[in-house]
DNA sequence: ATGTATGCAAAACATTTGCACCTGG
DNA sequence: CCAGGTGCAAATGTTTTGCATACAT
């Protein structure tokens, strides 16, 4: 549980909390405002401030990994020290997770072809999960 | 010029005067700040609620992409018809775009793999691009 | 003890919206 | 003329920040 000592932050409660929160969560992609709630319900009120400061600070130490599934809010999960790339559910909000080494040699290609030095990267795919494609009513 | 009847949009001088900047400036993509002040530079003011609601419109009609290639502010681009990702160097901000079909095709197959309808998917590898690289000073 | 963290309230931003006025067809 | 469009200012939602207080070591 002390991996934040490892990266230099003070051991206090409420990066304890939210730490312990994002790795026993099980949607383990979470906005600061899920994680104030979460914590809220466990009786553990931490300023929605303090969660986006110590997320910030989660994130410069390489702990967590902050997303931009859609263009109203952050969400973070905790860095599970292997890239992976994303399936997103427009309607139920399901996440799926995968590695697709073909992709990953594709991109080095082009960024190559480009004279791109990659830092980064992120691929979202959009669409209906299996359950909400079948569920799905008019058009 | 005319694209906008053809969308069912009336044409209104705002509405012409972003279409026309979007066709002609040579970043392609541009936040709804960049058009607003691109256009005081040719001595046309637009509100920028206008801007925004034009750009919303835009999109809806298919004229225009929106994307989030960074958190703080959504960039348009004139929707060329056929579908691109892009390079972005997080350095210059320059914008190289580019068609991968093996990349494209893994997409689906994930996706089918996993019960997924696709309805959209954006890739954006950042990086640094030749220029930048080159002229990197520090670590 | 002391430097750092936290909480709160206020500020900062990008974006949206209400409403009175203006404009295109 | 009249529905729809625009401008402005105010509202919104998310994230950040200033500052006084509390806490970890």
């Amino acid at each position: 549980m002390e991996e934040l000592k490892k990266v230099g932050l003070k051991t206090t409660l409420p990066r304890l909390k939210i730490l312990q929160l994002l790795e026993t969560n099980n949607q383990h992609h979470m906005s600061a405002e899920d994680i104030y709630k979460a914590l809220l319900d466990v009786e553990e009120v931490i300023g929605l401030a303090t969660i986006y400061r110590v997320l910030t600070q989660f994130e410069t130490a390489g702990l967590v990994i902050r997303h931009h599934f859609d263009d109203n809010s952050s969400v973070f999960e905790l860095n599970a020290g292997y890239h992976h790339d994303h399936l997103l559910c427009i309607k139920c909000g399901k996440v799926i997770e995968f590695v697709d080494n073909v992709i990953e040699e594709h991109q080095r290609t082009i960024a190559q072809q480009h004279g791109f030095e990659i830092t980064d990267h992120c691929l979202y795919i959009y669409g209906y999960c299996a359950k909400c494609y079948d569920t799905r009513v008019g058009s």
